[in-house]
DNA sequence: TGTGTCAATTGACACAGTGTCAATCTAGTC
DNA sequence: GACTAGATTGACACTGTGTCAATTGACACA
């Protein structure tokens, strides 16, 4: 049979990206996964420890089928400070629509599990050392506006970056793909980089 | 005894802020607020027709008690594009504080509850024309950054006042309340207004 | 051919939390 | 003294997570 144990535990894992592709968020049970994944309920609990653990590796994984570290070579590549800046958030922008879903999941179970807090914090920490590069490059050219320190500039383009104001901005607002990686990255510029008046 | 109808149904409201504040959006539970409110569990129910009705009603609860007309006039009456964003904004700066325990609540149950989704969403659609008005101001000032048109930059200035994102710069990047309204003055004035380079 | 191992299955169960129901209690009112 | 209405009590249905124990079936080794 080409059931070994690691066929099963991807299957698991494909099942629920799947399942949170179809369903969003919420309203995904450890029962449909398993029902999709074509395993017993308790097959799942003998991979995944809990739901949040599940959740966790589904999103680990997608980083790494999805070449996380690939992708973002082109904003770790760039001398500029505004081409590391605009780089970085056109990466994120690019990035974030293929794992929302399961960040959607995990920012959920968070509120009640601390298992998800900590690895949404973990993840978060990740996406702040990027946030921190940029700027740094950005204040290396002098190009950081004033009213900022390299620190508040961190902390503020780490806020704009979050996963809920892209989810805003494409859902709420309506925007499409390319047009909230587009203004996304003006709203950043605009903010931290001095002399943009236009 | 002073227990008429009315009384018990504020004392529910006023037990549900209190439980809030206290242990966050979620693990706040509908015995709990029974018990913090000095009645029965059914009491509750007997008032409000389900958890999520209960989390609106204590929302609109507060927005009456903290004057939200009152607190709003300030920036309505504001007469340059500039001025009519800052005090939108710092408005907002002042009032999420106060809410956002319900936001938070409300936000979590929204996942999985279509009231409390429909209830938020109005919300949002008021905050929405809040924006509006703001940006419409500074267009008639001239002021809008020429990238703009008046309905993406009324987009982008009601993303960026998400309660999420309020959360995010208050608590993820542990900025005090004065220096969160001040700096959110400062991203959105930098965003949306022509000319603020410095 | 027999034995051991290990993943997976099956079905039962504990637990938490929401929401429902019916019977009962307790004031105030006419 | 009967009526009414809000509140109480306790039981229960339902959903979803996580646990447990007994069993099955495939493969490996001897």
């Amino acid at each position: 049979m080409s059931r070994d144990q690691s066929d099963t535990r991807s299957r698991i894992l494909a099942a629920t990206a799947r399942m949170l592709e179809r369903k969003g968020g919420q309203g995904v049970r450890m029962g449909d996964i398993a029902r999709e994944a074509g395993v017993s309920r308790q097959a799942v609990y003998l991979h995944f420890a809990s739901r949040t653990e599940l959740l966790v590796a589904a999103l680990r994984h997608v980083d790494e089928s999805l070449g996380l570290e690939r992708r973002l070579a082109p904003s770790r590549a760039a001398t500029g400070g505004r081409e590391r800046l605009c780089a970085f958030v056109a990466f994120w922008a690019g990035y974030v629509p293929d794992i929302h879903v399961f960040a959607r999941a995990i920012l959920l179970a968070r509120a009640s599990d601390a298992d998800a807090d900590a690895a949404w914090c973990d993840r978060m920490a990740a996406l702040r050392d990027g946030c921190q590069a940029a700027v740094a490059a950005l204040a290396g050219d002098g190009a950081l506006r004033s009213h900022w320190t390299p620190e508040t500039a961190t902390d503020a383009l780490w806020a704009l970056l979050q996963v809920p104001m892209w989810e805003h901005l494409r859902f709420a607002c309506g925007w499409s793909e390319a047009e909230t990686a587009e203004r996304w990255q003006t709203m950043a510029m605009d903010m931290l980089v001095a002399g943009q008046s236009r």
